[in-house]
RNA sequence: GGGGGAAUUCCCGAGUGGCCAAAGGGGACAGACUGUAAAUCUGCUGGCAAUGCCUUCGGUGGUUCGAAUCCACCUUCCCCCA
């Protein structure tokens, strides 16, 4: 089995331009590939980890990925998916975020020896000459066919700026000038960046009269249809000082089981085999798939250490066994009032509360317990030498701190 | 360039002088049931030294005993015409 045919059977392809040719591609190693990323945080996310594990397969299968940075197009911002204008970005900002993506990306693909390539856009788009550019490219471009493109469709409802209508041009440029430069060959990205995507096959073949090929990855998507890696509190960042490995192994851990052998399909290196084996699994069964699943991602992402101590962690607060990595707050002698500490001073040093009213409704709803057992009293205190020796509070059933005075 | 409309709490959205910390829905959070799942039901959803006080209805001033609500100016966005 080829990798192509690898990434069919995990689900990983949504659209691609010509599938002959890219399986031909793919599977001989051929392509020259590049993927997007568009600097607007200073960490990647979960959404970019489709990218890359699909950059990392391909490169095993002997294929040349380019990271783009695209820190020349961050300055116009991408309108796709988006209600709303971006954000402007400064052009720092963008640098130091850029340099953040930098060296998560080289924890999953092999840069050594020209393996892989990562690029800046500004470095071609920042030069560019407005009247030179609309007579070279803008000339190819048909603002009928735009407007039809679904990338722009729902933003017609609430108006685009003109700085967002050229973002599909700038992105159809980097392709084309990577293309004679580079001899990339190959787009892949998104599902929503298949009509910037498309953009770029069309000014390549306009142009130059070659054709390349583009290939989108299918989004992923909750049962729910919403987007995975998105919680309450924002996306999960790749970045442990952003998500901790503790949280992100959770946050995969929880998903729905609708969702568990999808993910695992789609995100893991797992053999085929064995996913097919697990696809048999049924009902309290599939807690150990969302197991493998949390552990397995979060050793790529962090590392098998951080993976075995978040899952030991987990296990020692749900399955009542001893030990564990708990998230600790340590408190001084400054935090205690007469030589004691309430309950919900407590939770809000330690973060589990955002503030005294949110704590004491979770203590009045009976969510708090300190040691395993509850505490239902708002006005419940902790000495000193208590506090010394260190208690676990917990918050619900997953939320939990480890407390220790200083 | 001309005309019209809008901005409310995490989101949508009601509220057009006091009865407003602000309806309703969604989400989030907590409880019950479970498998750290889903569905369902219940509670809850600005803050604090808490039968009270403080901050919040795009911004800045003003009118008033009293303003989310009225007035002026500003900012942003949308729609129609050109």
């Amino acid at each position: 089995m080829g990798i192509y045919e690898e990434l069919k059977a995990r689900g990983l392809i949504a659209q691609v331009t010509n599938e002959d040719e890219v399986r031909e591609l793919f599977n001989n190693g051929k392509a020259v590939f590049y993927i997007g990323f568009d600097c607007t945080a200073d960490s990647l996310h979960v959404g970019h980890f489709m990218a890359l594990s699909l950059m990392r397969r391909l490169q095993l299968a002997g294929n040349k990925p380019i990271a783009l940075i695209g820190d020349g197009t961050t300055l116009i911002g991408d309108p796709s998916g988006r209600t709303d204008m971006r954000k402007m970005l400064t052009k720092e900002d963008i640098q130091y975020n850029a340099e953040c993506f930098k060296r998560q990306m080289e924890k999953f693909i092999d840069f050594s020896d020209g393996k892989a390539l990562m690029l800046y856009n500004s470095e071609w788009l920042v030069p560019l000459n407005y009247i030179e550019l609309l007579r070279e490219v803008g000339a190819c471009f048909s603002v009928n066919n735009m407007l039809r493109a679904e990338c722009y469709k729902q933003r017609m409802e609430r108006g685009l700026s003109f700085l967002e209508f050229n973002y599909m041009i700038m992105q159809s440029y980097d392709w084309y000038y990577m293309f004679q430069h580079y001899g990339c060959n190959m787009q892949c990205g998104g599902n929503d960046q298949w009509s910037n995507m498309l953009g770029g096959t069309e000014l390549i073949r306009k142009k130059l009269g070659q054709d390349a090929h583009a290939l989108t990855i299918t989004l992923l998507l909750t049962s729910e249809g919403k987007k995975m890696g998105k919680t309450a509190a924002g996306a999960v960042w790749l970045d442990p000082n952003k998500t901790s490995p503790f949280d992100f192994y959770q946050y995969w851990r929880n998903v729905a089981d609708a969702d568990v052998l999808k993910c695992i399909r789609m995100l893991t290196f797992l053999p085929l085999e064995q996913i097919d084996e697990m696809d048999k699994w049924e009902g309290s069964q599939l807690n150990k798939a969302k197991e493998i699943l949390a552990y397995e991602l979060t050793k790529l992402v962090h590392g098998v250490e951080e993976a075995e101590k978040a899952q030991a962690a987990a296990r020692a607060l749900f399955g009542g066994s001893e030990g564990g990595d708990v998230p600790t707050t340590e408190l001084s002698e400054a935090d205690l009032t007469d030589g004691q500490l309430d309950i919900l001073s407590i939770l809000v040093k330690c973060g589990l509360c955002a503030s005294k009213s949110d704590a004491r409704r979770n203590v009045q709803q009976g969510g708090v317990a300190v040691d395993d057992a509850k505490v239902d009293d708002i006005g419940a205190s902790f000495d000193a030498d208590v506090l010394r020796r260190g208690i676990v509070v917990r918050r619900g059933k997953k939320n939990y701190n480890r407390v220790v005075l200083k």
